[in-house]
DNA sequence: GAGTTACGCTACGAGCCGTAGCGAAAGAGC
DNA sequence: GCTCTTTCGCTACGGCTCGTAGCGTAACTC
């Protein structure tokens, strides 16, 4: 690459990720501009300008770099697993910047096939990771059964991912952003029940936890 | 409200909506100007303004009409009611019109509580109604317990109607815009016995779908 | 007719976009 | 030291879009 000449100044990387995501915070996607964000980080537009093509991009690193928090320890089993991931996945979410940023670089990427390309690695690849891992863990603990070794079974293995990718994100998602609610403690115990033991379990959760009168907090759902 | 003065032009509204829609087919969201849509119409920009505020109104009320497509025939089971929404709703996510224009509107709502509220009457009220539909009638068929008739169980109902609507639709949603890959019937039914019958359920449908060969494509799922 | 409202058209200031051109700064290689 | 290369901040620009104001005309009610 590039080896001579003056080096970029690296500060200013993450003074512009900086000064983006505050300006989403403030001014929301559509009314935030490369000029603001420009002199909100003490940098000239054209600085800018040669780091990223546009703000499609821009605005996609600057909230990509908080997806890397997502993390997915072991629980103990697959239920905690799960509401442990979606507790986080709802908190990220919730946050003002990625809120009005993700829907709105995803609405982008429809006509935007270089910015689909991007989301896909930058957030989509790496949140699919955390499911192949509680899947595998769910397998290894029994709870889950195993897939076969042929051809056939990883085939049925990868789809089941995509499944449960698409389910539990696509959940939290239109929880958070279209109806609006808010991803607490009680909401994820019941979609666990329902993701794991589908909608009869999900139902009798609801009705245990109506019955206790206060939902308890603490004690996580069980398979 | 205004009888007398010359009325408006109801023809002008069908052009400017589709008009609208074509625009977005065309060129997308980000790229579309009130400016390009009026001449399309064949209408004055003044004209347009007077009827919405802004380009997310315009457009919200655009796509919203294609929602109103969306109808829940009775399919005779729980498993066939969740089936042929989902591939509804799949299609009607496929086309390019709704897929760029809905995170879009979503994404601005983040910051503008009028088209949130919008939003919630035109589209999400409308289809948590088919939700509630259909848990009424897969209850009516023994298919899902009822709820008790006091405070608690309608509140534990409206809960539970909650948590259908943001998983169907989220799924569905996350599939079509994020994942990019289609709502087959394939896929629909795979996510049917998730949503009914759970985890298992669902790796359980995969690999019959997987040892038949090729998916039969005819066959509605069993509870 | 008179009154009222919608329409098309033009024009406008304001703001943002993305780029070009400049001189200065900061490093690498000799 | 010196030269070469790249990045930096700054200014300026044409082009586009926004949303509004002003005007004369059209359509309808009373």
């Amino acid at each position: 690459m590039s080896r001579t000449g003056r080096p970029r100044n690296a500060e200013a990387d993450e003074a512009i990720l900086d000064a983006t995501r505050s300006a989403l915070v403030d001014v929301g996607w559509g009314k935030l501009t490369m000029g603001h964000v420009a002199e909100r980080a003490g940098v000239a537009k054209t600085t800018l300008y040669r780091r990223w093509a546009n703000k499609n991009e821009l605005v996609l690193d600057a909230v990509a770099a908080l997806f890397d928090e997502l993390q997915l320890p072991d629980r103990g089993s697959l239920a905690a697993d799960v509401e442990g991931v979606v507790m986080e996945f709802g908190a990220l979410l919730d946050r003002p910047e990625t809120k009005t940023a993700l829907m709105a670089v995803v609405a982008e990427s429809t006509h935007d096939e270089a910015l689909r390309l991007r989301i896909r690695h930058a957030i989509v690849d790496r949140q699919k990771r955390l499911v192949e891992l509680g899947r595998e863990r769910a397998q290894a603990r029994g709870e889950l059964p195993l897939d076969s070794d042929d051809k056939a079974g990883e085939d049925a293995a990868a789809r089941n991912a995509d499944l449960i990718f698409d389910v539990i994100a696509g959940a939290v998602v239109h929880r958070t952003l279209v109806s609006g609610e808010p991803v607490d403690t009680s909401w994820a115990r019941t979609f666990t029940a329902l993701l794991i033991g589908g909608l009869p379990a999900a139902m009798q959760q609801i009705r245990t936890e109506a019955a206790a009168g206060q939902p308890d907090q603490k004690r996580a759902g069980s398979v």
